[in-house]
DNA sequence: TTTAGCACTCTGGTCGTGCGAGTGCTAACG
DNA sequence: CGTTAGCACTCGCACGACCAGAGTGCTAAA
């Protein structure tokens, strides 16, 4: 990161309109179109010489021996890192989103759904947003509401602003005040630590405790236990993944059906996500950079959303390598920073 | 219904074959293949003067001339309503649904979205639930808790059993007091009426009402309001829908995508299955009969799910007509008992 | 160092062709 | 009179040939 390979200007702005060209028309690319479309002074041989150097050191490659070339990963990676320029957000745009997630003001899981169903209608690809809470909340309280003989509504309230609740079902009656005394211990164990600092040995602590001071409680503390170490499920909201089904690439059922099948398990995507909570900034991960073989033929545009400097969550869109990073990369950008300040705006922190 | 066209035996089981056959191998069967694997007794000729037939009165249909027959819509009609037996659901897969959603037994949302995670998997086409609450609740009270100085979570408990939570930034911080007296109110106009009797007026009534009292809760009020009168967002659950691509008529990308594009609006899916509430055991939709252009090549297998007679909910799956009708029905039919049952123990009425 | 020219390669589309599956019809059969 | 065997006919599809177009690498000239 940082270090520049070196590359004459000519060559990189060879490998600059083949991708651009790539990116936009999905075919492999050869020195004459290039030599017409884009005027950089020179004839086709001379980019044709150039081409075969760029290929020699990685950043091109051909699909079949006399065909045009193609930008490799690493072609992208020098591309997103070194040449590409951000193509700003139109202000058609921009006012579109704000106006979106102003209307959903009120509602967190809400925005974030809206956030998500934006993100893809505005990249065509798909788009994912991974909710706020995390590691970075911090445990405030918990309330446990009677909802009639059998189930009771635990309420976890977590700082900065985030609520979660679980109906869980006690298979005994319990009293109001019992329910109260359980909830408050529980504050007086959890209150104010560190999600971070919650973990599975504190719960069972705290459990064997309470099965001490009332032992028929053991569902309950258990579900809350289960909810707060849980992998945080629903947390991933995604939208948008047919929209891969009109790229080119994944014309072949079969390769959509890779990245598809694995674009719905939410398990995979919360790990895609999860580490993004942790970078600054945009990242955009190029094919299998990722790690994963079935994401071998997309690249991901990611970032974290903050809140008052705090990363809270993570949001990014997913297309085939050959995505409109330019275009893409300023977006998610853009997205990320406005739903940290409505977020912002929300939260009492 | 209940009126049986006319059509003798033979006929009956020519058109079981072809039907039969063509589900399993997607293929035109011809007389030569059914004489062969089915010993009807006859010759392929036979077969071939009874399929004319069968083609004249609409059962059957030639994609080409001189290829096999498949059934027609009206062909899969007569076969779901009078011919198929329904293949029960084997032990091993009961064991499992009652496994799967026992496991769950906690959280109602949780149970919902396992069951059509399993209806998915066990059927290998596309699955929905949609979830409870719907008509046939009471609401039995509101709860409001204040978050922190500007939010407050306004919990909704409808009869039986279900919660709706809602995290509601207030605008200016309300005194618990306050949050009290709104509650109160609440509770006194809305407590024990059917949801179905709270209504767009009355809710405005209500809100009315409360501005002479208190005029800054507006905010608030109007966000209950909006989530009773709500299209019961977030409430379809559905799994699978990449298990489509797996079926021979869907290869072809451009027919994939105008299912798929369909099934990703919640919107959609909620008209598809909020009318199959009302009505009793299992129904099978077939192409064109669901009334929907992008859901021409489906068909569409349902049933409601009941808590003590009363209807709660619905579930569904969606495959391409040629469905294995006999194992999905069945299949169907089991899991709504089942989730019926699940959710009766854990509700109390 | 750049460019023009040229021979070569590879893909993708089009066109026949042949094969196989299946039909409809006719005539024979029980 | 229903059933069956036989046969000519029809398609769709897979296969191979073929051609055009795009693009390359190389060489030699500017």
């Amino acid at each position: 990161m940082g270090f520049q390979p070196v590359m004459d200007a000519r060559k990189r702005r060879i490998l600059e309109a083949v991708t651009d060209d790539y990116i936009n028309t999905a075919e492999p690319v050869g020195s004459r179109t290039i030599a017409r479309r884009y005027n950089l002074g020179v004839s086709p041989a001379t980019i044709r010489n150039e081409m075969a150097d760029l290929e020699e050191s990685g950043y091109l490659e051909q699909p079949h021996t006399s065909s045009g070339r193609i930008p490799s990963e690493k072609g992208y990676r020098f591309y997103v890192d070194f040449i590409m320029k951000r193509k700003p957000v139109s202000e058609d745009e921009r006012a579109r989103i704000r106006r979106t997630l102003a209307e959903k003001r009120r509602e967190i899981d809400l925005i974030i759904e809206e956030t998500a169903r934006i993100l893809a209608h505005l990249s065509r690809y798909a788009a994912f947003v991974l909710s706020p809470i995390s590691r970075a909340g911090v445990f405030r309280r918990v309330e446990i509401l009677p909802v009639d003989s059998r189930n009771v509504l635990v309420i976890l309230i977590i700082d900065p602003g985030f609520v979660r609740t679980h109906l869980i079902a006690t298979g005994r009656p319990l009293t109001r005040q019992q329910l109260a005394h359980i909830a408050q211990f529980l504050n007086l164990r959890l209150a104010n630590l560190p999600l971070s600092r919650i973990g599975t040995q504190l719960l069972r602590e705290i459990k064997s405790e309470l099965d001490d001071y009332n032992s028929f409680v053991d569902a309950t503390i258990e579900a809350i236990a289960q909810s707060l170490e849980d992998r945080h499920e629903e947390q991933v909201y995604s939208d948008g993944q047919v929209n891969l089904l009109e790229q080119p690439e994944f014309q072949d059922i079969s390769k959509a059906r890779t990245v598809l099948e694995f674009l719905a398990e939410d398990d995979a995507l919360y790990e895609l996500l999860s580490g993004v909570v942790e970078t600054r900034g945009v990242t955009v991960t190029i094919g299998r950079e990722a790690g994963h073989p079935s994401m071998n033929l997309c690249s991901m545009v990611s970032a974290p959303y903050e809140v008052r400097g705090v990363p809270m969550g993570a949001l990014g869109v997913v297309g085939p390598t050959r995505m409109h990073y330019s275009r893409v990369v300023a977006l998610v950008e853009f997205v990320a920073e406005n739903l940290g300040d409505i977020l912002t705006r929300i939260l009492v922190m």
